[in-house]
DNA sequence: TGCAAACTTGCACATAGTGTAAGAGTGTGA
DNA sequence: TCACACTCTTACACTATGTGCAAGTTTGCA
């Protein structure tokens, strides 16, 4: 804010030392944590734990995250951001939902997945999504939501808010349901095909969604079984 | 509470004591969750204030909820729990979509939706939908998947496990966005043409999912408005 | 160099959540 | 009606969570 320096957004990196530093301490917590998740697993660890790993006072965790979740969930929260920066870089003219599968193409890359496949090969056998991880996921939702009216603003009575809504909603629901099928069936597998078949799947949900789920038959499947 | 002399209950339940007694403990709690909520608003009051409001001690508030949260969300879980009921309640060769629907449709009554309502308004005014409240939708959905794959194991080659959780999610992130659109327009309004409203808009939503988001133009908008 | 802002840390404290064992209420068969 | 088993409630103790605060440390900048 007070910074007279260029905010080089395109450009490498931070330049400030306070910058640099917080990304270390945050990026240390969640390599703590995760390393804890593997070691111990979900729900064995404490907070004080996580700081002592990553060698910071349990006060210091707190300035960073609000819970051991919350710092797990930074992965989810991680990959989402990043899908919304790639939707946000479409064009404003291109239909919504090939816009949300240009950007979902664009995360199924190895360097994107691997976290977040880690994280939830790691909490499957857990009851079910963390409470934080569903809060991810349905900020992620807002967003797509804000993108949405954004562009629908400018096209002439469509002030629809239903039409909206639902939309954002829907591109979540099968964005998730394309991921938990496929780490159904592949698990932790990163292969080329693997990714091949992710990619199949999430272009599959958003024709779902094009279409809709009233084609008599599911559409003869997808190719990638 | 402990009160010998039961009342009627209508209908065919097994009214054992016990049961009634835990019924009545749970409903207790959860008056005097929403009792606080209205008088202290969200986040300002305890676990203890509750118990103490419903005449209990901490640790048993502990075995009916684990948080103050899900004691709030039990209003979310019984509403959807019913709707849950009123699906598994359609012909099983009724296609799906239609089947949420009409779901819908019986709870879009007074009775039913005034407690959600008002949870609505109470709570609409914080951040956003409390993690809990986050999971009880996220369980709805894990049920609608459900009921879809029961349906569809009958058809032939169909074990489009992606279909299912696309649409289990759909109709889930549709529901959602329809009352959230209501309650945006409405507030807690629940006078026969705000429900009219709130019915029409449910109809619109599944109507999406049933033809697809690529309608040229978003269908007119709804008539309802 | 020196000051101001930002960040970290230790401490104190209220609250959350759980194990345990004793006590009170409830169902059941003799 | 009683006695016994079962279930639910409660008090207590204890660990963990989350936050305010003030003092100490690092970083930015003139």
């Amino acid at each position: 804010m007070t910074d007279p320096i260029a905010h080089t957004d395109a450009g490498p990196a931070a330049p400030t030392r306070r910058e640099l530093n917080k990304a270390a301490t945050r990026q240390a917590i969640t390599d703590a944590a995760l390393g804890l998740l593997r070691s111990k697993g979900p729900g064995n660890f404490t907070v004080e734990d996580i700081a002592d790993t990553a060698g910071i006072s349990r006060r210091t965790f707190f300035n960073y995250f609000s819970s051991t979740d919350a710092a797990l969930a930074s992965i989810v929260h991680g990959f989402l951001d990043n899908a919304i920066k790639q939707l946000r870089l479409r064009p404003v003219d291109e239909p919504m939902l090939e816009s949300a599968q240009a950007a979902l193409m664009a995360l199924a890359d190895p360097r994107a997945v691997a976290p977040l496949a880690e994280l939830f090969t790691l909490t499957q056998q857990s009851p079910l999504m963390s409470h934080t991880e569903l809060e991810a996921w349905d900020h992620c939702r807002a967003q797509v939501f804000t993108v949405a009216r954004e562009r629908l603003a400018g096209t002439p009575g469509a002030q629809d808010e239903l039409y909206i809504h639902a939309l954002a909603g829907s591109i979540i629901s099968c964005g998730k349901a394309a991921m938990e099928v496929w780490f159904s069936r592949r698990g932790p597998d990163l292969t080329p095909a693997s990714l091949a078949e992710l990619r199949q799947l999430l272009i599959d949900a958003m024709a779902l969604l094009a279409t809709g789920f009233n084609t008599p038959a599911p559409p003869s499947a997808t190719r990638s079984s």
